[in-house]
DNA sequence: ATCCCCGTTCGTACAACGATCGAATTTTCG
DNA sequence: CGAAAATTCGATCGTTGTACGAACGGGGAT
């Protein structure tokens, strides 16, 4: 619990890469390559440090070397994963289709590495990927007429559309990746769950016994929030000026 | 990665409690809040299976007959903590200030028990009391005068929010934890590293230079967001009608 | 050419973990 | 009162994160 160390100071991001003599045949990229394209391949269960090691035919601890610990390797793939995401440029067009467009590609990039969520609430993010995407969105924030805690306010609104919705995104992946099913055999399976409890849970089920049958593609409740998200910012815009 | 059994029958909702006979000392109530307690005092770097029976002073593997694993476990836990939110009444208040509510008490809930973040991607939520939510949500959003699937939208929306945004409050709160800091001393620490790479985030530097002296409060910038993406709701409503 | 230094790798080791199995214990029913 | 069922727990296995120190090997100095 107590600080062993400045954590600042004491932060990868800080500290400079390890200078190059003797025979280096790690190096921190391939670690942080590697564990992506294992987290991709086995996720987050097969996942372990010395799977990694013998996936780049390494020893059980060489990596540590380069990396204090896993968490520390961790924050490094959390920051490798953001660098993944393109932000529109705002210039070419408008700050209200690069809003979006960030904001998808964002989710684009957390559904390719579904992973990733659960890292976001115990991995800070704050490498340089992060902030190149940081750089960006405040710039398209100003560009829509935004400033001080504004910018920041309508920064963590649109992040939080894309990881929020994201969660419910990976859930369903997992679920459906752990049963072997497609998302309508499912929902088909929870049907008896959901009579059972009917009684207790009225507007559920009616809802449910109405909408269940329809099925439900999870891009178009994202856009449809995400355009909500923009009306209200646009809203917001309209009324300062 | 084969499903072994059918993933819902086998599911803990669906498994009956156990018939009470014998001498039953432990029970699935008390370990799941023996499990919450654990979590909320040690954080998720301290659960583990071990630690919680010696909470509860019953042998390492006694609750093994109670739940099938640990993320079994975790799954109930999660349920378990979904109870804590309050959903305000749509009669008594109107959509707009219950939708508020709504989404405000989930956060509140999210942060006291900042640790199930982590665990939403990861562990399905469709327990009871995951239920009662989406019971009183669609209660809620159909009495706006949404409808079918812009029901489930909605609703995915407001949860989006309160989830993104506790994501980023739980990783602030956890890096300040860690660190032992409050977070304005955090910033302060990280502006070195801010300057030095000011060059190539002009866009974050000019910002951070200009408004990391204000005091950011989290809550505002979550109030912002609501409204907005209130404001982006109403307006759909709207111009339905 | 030789040596040594030091940057890098890896084998060994340990404590803690999740989970299985079956023996031991206690309660209820016949 | 005895048998069967219900519940607990100790012993154990394979795996994990990582600390430690020995081994390795290439470059600079001699």
């Amino acid at each position: 619990m107590a600080p062993e160390h400045d954590p600042v100071a004491t932060s990868v991001w800080l500290r400079p890469g390890r200078p190059r003599r003797g025979r280096p045949q790690l190096s921190r990229e391939e670690i942080v390559g590697a564990a992506v394209r294992l987290l991709d391949a086995e996720g987050p269960d097969g996942f372990s440090m010395r799977r990694l090691a013998a996936s780049i035919s390494a020893g059980a601890t060489s990596m540590y070397f380069y990396v204090a610990n896993k968490d520390e390797l961790l924050e490094l793939v959390v920051d490798e994963i953001l660098g993944e995401v393109e932000v529109p440029d705002v210039e070419a067009v408008g700050w209200r289709e690069a809003a979006a467009g960030l904001v998808r590609a964002f989710r684009t990039v957390l559904l390719r590495h579904s992973w990733v969520i659960a890292l976001f609430g115990t991995h800070p993010a704050i490498g340089p990927k992060a902030m190149r995407i940081s750089d960006r969105t405040i710039a398209l924030l100003t560009a829509a007429g935004l400033s001080g805690a504004e910018v920041a306010w309508a920064s963590s609104l649109l992040m939080s559309h894309a990881i929020g919705y994201a969660t419910s995104d990976a859930a369903l992946d997992r679920a459906t990746r752990a049963a072997g099913k497609s998302a309508a055999d499912l929902v088909e399976q929870l049907r008896p769950f959901v009579e059972r409890v009917a009684d207790d849970y009225p507007n559920y089920a009616g809802w449910w016994r109405q909408n269940a049958t329809i099925d439900i593609d999870p891009d178009d409740g994202f856009e449809f929030g995400l355009e909500r998200v923009l009306d209200g910012l646009q809203a917001w815009i309209d009324k300062k000026s």
